[in-house]
RNA sequence: CGGGACAUGGCUCAGCUUGGUAGAGCGCUUCGCUUGGGACGAAGAGGUCGCAGGUUCAAAUCCUGCUGUCCCGACCA
C-alpha cells in the first residue's frame, strides 16, 4: 500500500486518497473509474441533500436519453464547436451502420430543448423547471480521480421562463443553492462569481460558477449556472405565445454539479493520515470499535456497543458498528481514518468498568479517554456539529490566508507560484490578459466575483489603469 | 495531441545490462497463539512475465509493432 508523504504532489495525494478510502479504483475503461461503495456513499448524501433542495426550489425529477441524434448537438453553433471534440459517437448499432450517429450526452441541452419545443406552447406553461440526474461523456485528454473523468454522474436543471428576468433569477438561484450546498455541507467555502466570455459555457449568454479553493492551492470549479438567453430556444424553436398574444422564445437556463463534488471533499479535506469527512456527508458519522477479546467474555462489551448504537441512531446519527474479531483493533482504527470517518468510539471492558468510553476526533486527530457514558448520544451529536463548523473554518480561514490582492504581473507571479492561491485583482478587460496568464502562468481568470471587495482605484494589474470601468477578478491556477 | 516513465501472482516491486527450470515483501487460505494503535509463528495456494510478430537450440530478458496505465504540458465540470 502507497501513501502520500508530506512532499508528495497534490496528484498523488489526490488518487492515494481516493484509493486508499476505497473511495474509487481505476477501471479497464479508459478514462473511466469505479465509484466503490464508500465513494458512491458520499454521492447518494450529497444527492439526497441536493435533490432536497432542488425541489424545494420548484423544480421536478426527469429523464432523457442518454443518446442524442448529431444533428441536435449541431443546431446551435457555439454549442457543437465547445462539445464536438469531446464527444464519444455510435455509429453502429444491431450489427448495422447507423443512419443517423448519436452522441453519448456530453450534456442534454439539445435533446431537452427537443422535447422543450413539443411541450411549451403558452405562458400557461410557463415556467418550467426540470431536473435529471443523469451519466455524461466527455473524452478527456487526461483524466484524474473524481475531478476529471471521461464519463461522470451529475445532476443537470433544464428551465425556460417567459422572461430574461425571471431567467436571470433562476440562473442566481440555482448558483446560491450550489454555495449552501459546499458551505453547509460539505464544508467547502466557495466564491460566487461570472465567468469570462473564454470560460462561459458553449452556448450560453453568461455563465455563473462557484469557485472553490483546495489545499494545494489550485483553484476547482466546482458547479455552474448559466443563463442560456434565447440560444438554444431558437435553435430548436422553443416559443410559447405571451399573455399579449405575441410569439417568443423561451428564456432559459442550465445548472450541474457533479461527482467532482467528491474530488473537492478529497482535495479540501485531508491530512497525512488521508480522507476527512465532513460529518453531514459522511456515509456514517461514527463508527464503534468494541475491543473484543478472545478467551473472555466480550458479550457485556458488543451489548453496550449496540446499545450506543441504537442510542446513536435515534438521533439520527450514522453509526456502523465494527464487531468483527478477525482484525485487529488497530488495524480497524487505521482503516476508519484513511476513509475520514469524524467519530471514532472505542469501547473496551476497562472502559465499562467505570462507565466511559474513548472518544477519537478524525479531523484534529485527538483522542479523549474517559469519556462518561452519560448523556454521551447528545454529546457525539454537539461533537459532529463542532467538527462540520472546524471544517468549514478551517477551510475559510486557509483560503482567505492564500488569497491577496495583487496589482502587477510581478506581484501575481508571487502568489501564483510561491504558495498558490487566489489572486484578486482589478481588470480593464482586455482579453490580452488571459492569454499571458493561460501561457506564462498555466492560471486563468476564474471568475468576476460577485463580493467585490476592492476599492475603485486599485489599478488594473495588466495595464496600471485607474478606472471605473475595471472590473475585479480572480486568477489562479485551477483543476 | 506533444514530452517522460511504466507494464512480472490480488498489491508493491526485484530479475532484463551479459538470453538457460519465475523471485521477494505485503495480502490471501488453514492451524496455533494473540488482541487498549496497522500482532506473531508454522504450513499452503496463487504467475502461459500487457498483446502480436521477429531473432535464437533456447526469450520475462534482445529487436519491431501495437495496446493500456501513471506523471508533466495543451483542452475541459
Amino acid at each position: 500500500m502507497t501513501t502520500s508523504t508530506k512532499e508528495a504532489n497534490s496528484e498523488s495525494i489526490l488518487s492515494d486518497i481516493a484509493i486508499n478510502a476505497e473511495l474509487a479504483d481505476y477501471s479497464p475503461v479508459k478514462g473511466c473509474m469505479v465509484i466503490r461503495p464508500h465513494g458512491y456513499a458520499i454521492w447518494e448524501s450529497i444527492q439526497k441533500i441536493l435533490d432536497k433542495m432542488i425541489k424545494d426550489t420548484g423544480h421536478e425529477n426527469a429523464y432523457f436519453p442518454l443518446l442524442v441524434p448529431e444533428s441536435f448537438l449541431q443546431k446551435e453553433a457555439e454549442h457543437v464547436e465547445g462539445f464536438a471534440p469531446e464527444c464519444a459517437v455510435v455509429t453502429q448499432a444491431g450489427g448495422k451502420e447507423l443512419n443517423e450517429k448519436y452522441v453519448i450526452r456530453p450534456t442534454s441541452e439539445t435533446i431537452i430543448n427537443h422535447m422543450f419545443s413539443k411541450w411549451v406552447g403558452s405562458y400557461r406553461d410557463l415556467p418550467l423547471k426540470l431536473n435529471q440526474w443523469a451519466n455524461v461523456m466527455r473524452w478527456e485528454m487526461r483524466t484524474r480521480l473524481f475531478l476529471r473523468t471521461s464519463e461522470f454522474l451529475w445532476q443537470e436543471g433544464h428551465t425556460c421562463h417567459s422572461t430574461h428576468e425571471e431567467a436571470k433569477k433562476e440562473v442566481m438561484q440555482m448558483i446560491n443553492v450550489y454555495k449552501d450546498l459546499l458551505e453547509n455541507y460539505l464544508a467547502v467555502p466557495v466564491h460566487i462569481g461570472e465567468k469570462t466570455d473564454s470560460e462561459k459555457f458553449a452556448g450560453a449568454l453568461d455563465t455563473f460558477t462557484i469557485e472553490a479553493l483546495m489545499r494545494d492551492g489550485k483553484a476547482l470549479q466546482a458547479g455552474t449556472s448559466h443563463d442560456l438567453g434565447q440560444n438554444f430556444a431558437k435553435a430548436f424553436d422553443t416559443t410559447f405565445t405571451s399573455q399579449e398574444n405575441k410569439l417568443d422564445y423561451v428564456w432559459q437556463t442550465s445548472w450541474g454539479v457533479s461527482t467532482r463534488l467528491i474530488g473537492a471533499i478529497i482535495m479540501g479535506h485531508n491530512d497525512e493520515v488521508g480522507l476527512i469527512l465532513p460529518p453531514k456527508i459522511a456515509p456514517f458519522q461514527v463508527v464503534i470499535i468494541p475491543i473484543l477479546k478472545k478467551n473472555m467474555d466480550n458479550s457485556l462489551v458488543l451489548e453496550k456497543s449496540k446499545e450506543l448504537k441504537s442510542q446513536l441512531e435515534q438521533l439520527d446519527i450514522r453509526v456502523k458498528l465494527d464487531d468483527r474479531t478477525q482484525i485487529s483493533q488497530g488495524h480497524k482504527f487505521n482503516e476508519y481514518e484513511q476513509k475520514g470517518i469524524p467519530i471514532r468510539l472505542v469501547v473496551g471492558a476497562r472502559d465499562l468498568e467505570n462507565n466511559q468510553v474513548e472518544i477519537h476526533r478524525r479531523d484534529i486527530q485527538s483522542k479523549e479517554k474517559g469519556v462518561p457514558l452519560e448523556n454521551l448520544d447528545n454529546r457525539i451529536k454537539d461533537l459532529l456539529d463542532e467538527i462540520q463548523n472546524s471544517l468549514l473554518n478551517r477551510a475559510l480561514e486557509f483560503r482567505n490566508k492564500r488569497t491577496k490582492t495583487v496589482t502587477s504581473i510581478e506581484e501575481l507571479d508571487s502568489v501564483l507560484n510561491c504558495e498558490g492561491g487566489f489572486a484578486r485583482a482589478m481588470w480593464n478587460g482586455d482579453t490580452e490578459l488571459e492569454k499571458i496568464l493561460k501561457e506564462k502562468f498555466s492560471a486563468s481568470i476564474r471568475c468576476l466575483p460577485l463580493e467585490k471587495e476592492l476599492s475603485e482605484d486599485t489599478p488594473c494589474l495588466f495595464s496600471g489603469t485607474i478606472s471605473s470601468e475595471n472590473k475585479e477578478i480572480m486568477i489562479a491556477k485551477a483543476y
